[in-house]
DNA sequence: AACGATTAGATTGTATTTATTTTAATACAA
DNA sequence: TTGTATTAAAATAAATACAATCTAATCGTT
């Protein structure tokens, strides 16, 4: 019996998503800083690859807000100004408040518990000091949430309005004195979804997001 | 005095940008329909150019949602199923909310009369029997308060939102029976920004969107 | 006739080449 | 020194060429 058929290893990406995703890390971690030049012959060169894969995931940058083109001047990292902050905060202020609702009322038991779970995660992360960490167990954790709404769509928008976010927010992580009021925001949140409380849950959120304002506000600030 | 310094005649457009927007418009006017295969050498040869913007173009509409591409076996225009329209309706209410929010606080005086106008021009396109005249002036309509909302990435992402029912709502449009609600509702809307009623607005927007949901839904059902 | 292997053609993925445009560097004139 | 032309270099835009993969038709076998 032939066993062990588990062929069909997709491990395949093309090119241009691989670029994407090298490209994107680099960005939200602020290896390539905000008005950085992104030169299509240079990229090609680094990654190893032509241009043709760099000018297609540099389409794909750009429509996820994280790239501006100039035609036949080139393409740039995305600066944003407090302005477009402003804007986006706007926006996902909406958004989270829909999808919390959402989750609310469509979050399986299993989907409750690994919230808990997530939370745990980010609780032991503030401790170790890793930003790293502690940004993405803080991400995995409203990921519950937003996979909890069930709607793939509104995922999809959070996420590309959080993404614009997230590379001026590593700063605000840095700061261990804004764990403590994490937690506590993350736990009442917790307790929102126990008790089903759609109008609690969107205070909070509401709160959450706001109180990254002044910070991530500070940031953009300061690098201009 | 040299008058008419009027130069910088940017008439330039990236030829993914022209292959975008062609494709853009026939995918929303129903040339290219849902399932259609996007092949890069067929619409090479058709549109006279090659094949690099045309994938560029691809890219874009894919971020855009319009099209989805399978590695290695090519790109189609999106299908969308009843699921995914609601996923769409439950974010764009939201988000539609917000705008006349937004909209009803920093509107001018000037917009207001623009909305009008707009109003006006709509009411006149019933009674044309102009489809595509009447579809254009509803989304102008939409557009002077989505511009009034002063936030230009929420703009953005609505309009993306948009895009991806428009092609189906084509044939809503196309009944006349629906013209007159749709007037009603429009005037509605400016009454509520004459009042600076924001609840008003919000309640009236959701209606005005939920209204087209059965007959979008109708187009997805038969065409499966 | 049904099934599977083989192969030809079509299609996408990637690289390379060519053309156009912009940037900047230099030279010249005011 | 400043401002304008001119030229050279570098970058993007687009087209073409090549490679890898998939699809579907064909053929042979059962």
């Amino acid at each position: 019996m032939t066993e062990n058929l588990t062929l069909q290893m997709d491990d395949y990406l093309p090119l241009r998503d691989v670029v994407f995703n090298t490209l994107r890390e680099a960005i939200l971690k602020g290896e390539l800083k905000p008005g950085e030049r992104l030169m299509e012959m240079h990229l090609a060169t680094k990654l190893g690859v032509s241009r043709t894969p760099i000018r297609e995931a540099i389409r794909m940058l750009e429509h996820e807000g994280l790239a501006v083109t100039i035609p036949r001047k080139g393409a740039q990292v995305a600066k944003m100004t407090e302005k477009d902050l402003q804007d986006v905060l706007e926006v996902r202020d909406a958004l989270d408040a829909l999808a919390v609702v959402c989750a609310c009322r469509r979050m399986t038991d299993a989907q409750f518990v690994e919230l808990k779970e997530a939370m745990k995660a980010f609780e032991d992360a503030t401790r170790t000091e890793d930003v790293r960490k502690i940004v993405e167990t803080d991400e995995a954790f409203h990921d519950v949430i937003y996979a909890s709404a069930e709607n793939p769509k509104l995922v999809n928008i959070i996420n590309s309005a959080r993404e614009q976010m997230y590379r001026y927010r590593y700063e605000y992580v840095k700061n261990p004195s804004v764990y403590s009021q994490l937690i506590a925001e993350h736990k009442q949140i917790i307790e929102g979804f126990d008790r089903r409380d759609e109008e609690f849950l969107k205070g909070i959120m509401h709160v959450h997001l706001t109180n990254q304002i002044n910070a991530v506000r500070e940031v953009i600030r300061e690098q201009k």
